[in-house]
RNA sequence: GGGAGCAUAGCUCAGUUGGUUCAGAGCGUCUGCCUUACAAGCAGAGGGUCGGGGGUUCGACUCCCUCUGCUCCCACCA
């Protein structure tokens, strides 16, 4: 077959992924070998990928397709999220773009539309993650709103319910005015924001509500929220204010009289000294008013604007009403002055609407016992955070865990099962007929019609923290005490969790409290925390920069085997990562480099009658030790999850240690054949570097491994065993590396010297140089070796490999002015170090106190720089010096 | 405001209990090559007071203190 000097991507990929989806090689069911699990973290359905995805699948797929080839039995398990906020919001924004409101619509015509969209737009994600080579069982593809996944949620909700640990409450919770519902603490960010620190005076009233001229001043943020003051507040240690005390003031504006009141909270140093409480629209007023029994008066309704009880300004959103006051206030001389001011405001994560605090009737999950046991199980290890340095912010969130709110005013979603009687009792049960045998009992006489159930749903996250037990078995979760099914027991601990650490506390935190309640056991043993996703100047990559490639595009140009390296190549565990395009560049020219390896290997003739020449021999002893070194090496990368070095490993392995040295050490010459030993070595090589390639490029590898040799079909390379290390022999090693070293010089030299690699070269050889890979040298140095080895005096460049001297006799081409100049420099360098090592040697604490290992170690490098200073000095000596 | 982390070559990063001739890798740069697999390549070379300062030690990139610069997380100072 011929093949062209340039791996083409577009030919081999989706021709093999093809291949692997028709054999099923993705598929797992469970048997007698040792599981290996994965769950996908769900990506949004709606999404898209971006390379945020790249990478963490991609670390994903070399994990699995590394423990498929090492025995087990892989099982990846593929899916997506419904993402209720997320979705909803674009589903809205779809129906207005056809001119219908979502108000206008009940919530079964709009969840028609949702799920309409959902079949349309839905899991592209996932035929991406197919470009991309992805190995996921296919087969066992899961939504976080299938039927049986959502009859997870619900049952799961009941069982909390039930325990106790679920309740309802009106609770300060973070309001979202566009998203128009409640997020979560988690959801919200918070931002520094520039805005205006506004003083107002306040009048005191004489007690009819009419103002008198004494005034105190507030300082405020949100002066549109004055109308909602139930008090004044002051420090009851701020002696300042003790005049306050007892006095009631007037709202200004409204001239609402409202009281003052003492409560250290307050901090006396912070702006004025008085604090304006508000109890509906701040966290902290709130908590005051319910110390001191104040009126809570809700003045914003749910899309940001001010309602009715606001009196002024009605209908305005709060951000017009905030300017529009300013204005008021100064008219009616109330406005002290107005200041610029820096303030962290909370921002919706999703629609990133300045968060309103607002007092509402929400679902609560209590935290504290399931916290308390998450956090056990990363400090006692069961989990295993990596890198470690994330254990401190998981403990810190853990330990300060609040309730969590469950509910959300949407509609894409699970429903909560919760039922209202007529009389607003309510009754929690998996389903509408359930429920009604429970309110019978409290009202015998109620009817299926009577009930009402909950118009919110729940919470993203309160169905994807089941996602390990739900995506196997869908009865467990919401029944610690049932039987696993089959697959869940087999499967279950998944092995690894490869994730970004934004969302340790939404998804990983509490999928760990997930496994603990119903599985009685963490649901991974490791989670492996990318980094984020960076531009080469280190910004964040987002859709408004323009910074993000395009993944599709990528593979397009280079190859998915390409895209896949690129990613890796710059990926060290935990740190973020600055992407590039060039390196994705660097992935695909490595194709390049293992095809047209390929090429030369498979355009050999094997020469049956060839004697295997000396060098080749040696060559082929060195590899094969090689191989095992690196093997050991790229099995403990793995191991620590350092899967970049794992692959730097190989990659060099490949280009420098097979390409540059062993094949154009093996390689016959032109037009002639090659040995048959030498030839099946090094196809021998070729399959295990392929194999060990292919976790990482799993389209290439398989290319080349069907291509090597007649296949039969239903094999393929990604259930190949994985080469195992043997032993080797570390000193051969060590003398193959002399020889490269000595071409490497005498190339130095050639091209010093202008000398072309054809000429051939005398070459003397000091005591110590290994002979038995002195072929080696002669082969790629082009050198005939001195009789002997014996020591020349005929001038030359001479330079040392290790301890051992070597020299180039090159009569006429040397300068001997610089020759010597060289060797005196060489030596007062050599000179200086045997100083600092018999400094060293001579210093009796150091003698005494270091171990035994590290004194040797100097002792052979005084010896060393010794007959280093003497074989420069006998070369000096030549010279006449 | 509280907490965590980082700073090593032009760039991105290794450096695994302080001691292998330890100051490294990849990329980039420079020089010479279209050498019969590959110019998406080959061969060779240069490049860092390990952020500054102090300390512990026989010995510090590594441990401690401090300063500077950056990053992230958490947080209700109106």
């Amino acid at each position: 077959m011929e093949l062209s000097a340039k791996y083409n991507p577009a030919e081999t990929e989706d021709k093999w992924y093809a291949y692997w989806l028709e054999n099923k090689f993705f598929h797992s069911e469970p048997d007698s070998r040792e599981p290996y699990t994965v769950v996908i973290p769900p990506p949004n359905v709606t999404g898209i990928l971006h390379m945020g995805h790249v990478l963490n699948n991609t670390l994903n797929d070399v994990l699995v397709r590394k423990a498929r080839m090492d025995g087990k039995n892989a099982c990846w398990v593929p899916g997506t999220d419904h993402a209720s906020i997320a979705t909803e919001s674009k589903v809205v924004a779809k129906l207005k773009a056809e001119g219908i409101s979502k108000e206008d619509l009940t919530r079964e015509e709009f969840l028609r539309h949702a799920w309409e969209w959902k079949e349309k737009h839905g899991g592209i994600i996932l035929s991406q993650l197919r470009k991309l080579g992805a190995s996921c069982d296919w087969d066992r593809t899961k939504f976080t709103m299938d039927p049986d996944l959502s009859e997870a949620v619900i049952n799961t909700f009941v069982y909390f319910y039930n325990k106790g640990y679920i309740y309802r409450g009106v609770r300060m919770v973070n309001w979202d005015p566009v998203g128009l519902t409640a997020v979560s603490d988690e959801e919200v960010i918070h931002r520094d924001t520039t805005s205006k620190f506004y003083h107002l005076r306040y009048y005191i009233s004489d007690g009819q509500g009419n103002p008198t001229d004494k005034y105190l001043i507030i300082a405020t943020t949100r002066p549109e929220t004055i109308m909602a003051d139930a008090a004044i507040c002051i420090n009851p240690a701020d002696e300042r204010y003790h005049w306050l005390k007892g006095k009631k003031v007037l709202i200004p504006l409204i001239n609402k009289e409202i009281p003052v009141i003492e409560d250290s909270y307050v901090e006396m140093e912070f702006g004025t000294g008085c604090l304006k409480v508000t109890p509906a629209h701040d966290v902290n007023d709130y908590e005051i008013g319910i110390r001191h029994n104040l009126p809570v008066l809700d003045i914003i309704d749910d899309h940001g604007r001010l309602n009715e009880k606001a009196q002024i300004l009605v209908g305005e959103d709060r951000f017009d009403a905030r300017r529009k006051i300013e204005d008021m206030l100064r008219e009616a001389g109330n406005l002290e002055k107005v200041e610029d001011y820096t303030s962290p405001v909370g921002y919706s994560e999703r629609t990133n609407a300045v968060i309103e605090p607002r007092l509402s009737m929400q679902w609560f999950l209590k935290m504290d016992a399931l916290a308390k046991d998450a956090l056990e199980s990363v400090e006692s290890g069961k989990v295993k955070l990596i890198p470690d340095k994330y254990r401190n912010t998981y403990r810190h969130w853990m330990e300060n865990v609040r309730d969590w709110c469950i509910s959300r005013q949407l509609w894409w979603g699970q429903q909560i099962p919760a039922y209202y009687l007529p009389d607003g009792q309510v009754v929690v049960a998996q389903t509408p007929e359930k429920a009604l045998e429970l309110a019978r009992e409290i009202m015998p006489e109620v009817g299926a019609d009577d009930l009402r159930q909950d118009e919110d749903v729940l919470d993203t996250w309160f169905s994807s923290w089941l996602w390990p037990i739900s995506v196997f078995d869908t009865n467990k979760a919401g029944h610690p005490d049932a039987e696993p099914n089959r697959d869940l027991a087999y499967y279950y601990p998944t092995n690894d969790l490869v994730t970004g650490p934004d969302i340790l506390f939404f998804w990983v935190a509490r999928m760990i409290m997930a496994g603990n309640e119903f599985m009685n056991d963490v649901p991974f043993r490791n989670v492996y925390l990318t980094g984020i996703v960076r531009d080469k100047l280190g910004r964040k990559m987002s859709k408004t920069l323009g910074n993000s490639p395009d993944p599709l595009v990528l593979i397009d140009k280079y190859g998915a085997d390409g895209v896949r390296l690129g990613m890796l190549l710059c990926s060290s565990a935990g740190n973020d990562i600055l992407f590039d395009e060039s390196q994705v560049e660097q992935g695909r020219n490595f194709c390049n480099k293992i095809w047209n390896a390929y090429r030369l290997v498979t355009g050999w003739n094997v020469d049956e009658s060839a004697n295997q020449p000396e060098a080749s021999a040696v060559a082929v002893k060195w590899f094969a030790a090689k191989l095992n070194e690196v093997l050991e090496t790229v099995e403990d990368h793995y191991g620590k999850f350092r899967i970049s070095d794992a692959l730097m490993a190989i990659y060099k392995l490949f280009w420098d240690g097979f390409c540059s040295w062993y094949l154009e050490i093996v390689k016959p010459a032109y037009g002639a054949g090659i040995d048959k030993a030498t030839y099946e070595a090094t196809i021998s090589f070729f399959d295990s570097l392929l194999k060990m390639i292919h976790p990482f490029m799993p389209f290439i590898t398989e290319e080349l491994w069907q291509n090597m040799a007649s296949r039969k079909d239903g094999e393929t390379i990604m259930l190949q065993r994985m080469p195992v290390a043997g032993e080797y022999d570390k000193n051969f090693i060590q003398d193959f590396e002399m020889a490269c070293e000595t071409v490497v010089a005498i190339r130095g030299i050639r091209q010093q010297k202008g000398l072309s690699p054809k000429d051939s070269l005398k070459l003397n050889v000091g005591a110590g140089f290994p002979e038995n890979v002195m072929s080696v040298v002669v082969k790629l140095a082009n050198v005939v070796p001195a009789e002997n080895g014996a020591e020349s005096q005929e001038s030359g460049v001479s330079f040392m490999v290790r301890t051992v001297k070597m020299s180039v006799p090159l009569t006429g081409l040397v300068n001997e002015e610089e020759e010597i100049a060289k060797l005196e420099a060489d030596l007062e360098y050599q000179e200086s170090f045997l100083a600092s090592v018999r400094k060293k040697l001579s210093n009796e604490k150091f003698v005494s106190g270091a171990p035994e290992k590290v004194v040797a170690m100097e002792r052979k490098k005084e010896a060393d720089s010794l007959s280093k200073i003497e074989s420069i000095k006998a070369s000096l000596a030549a010279y006449g010096k």
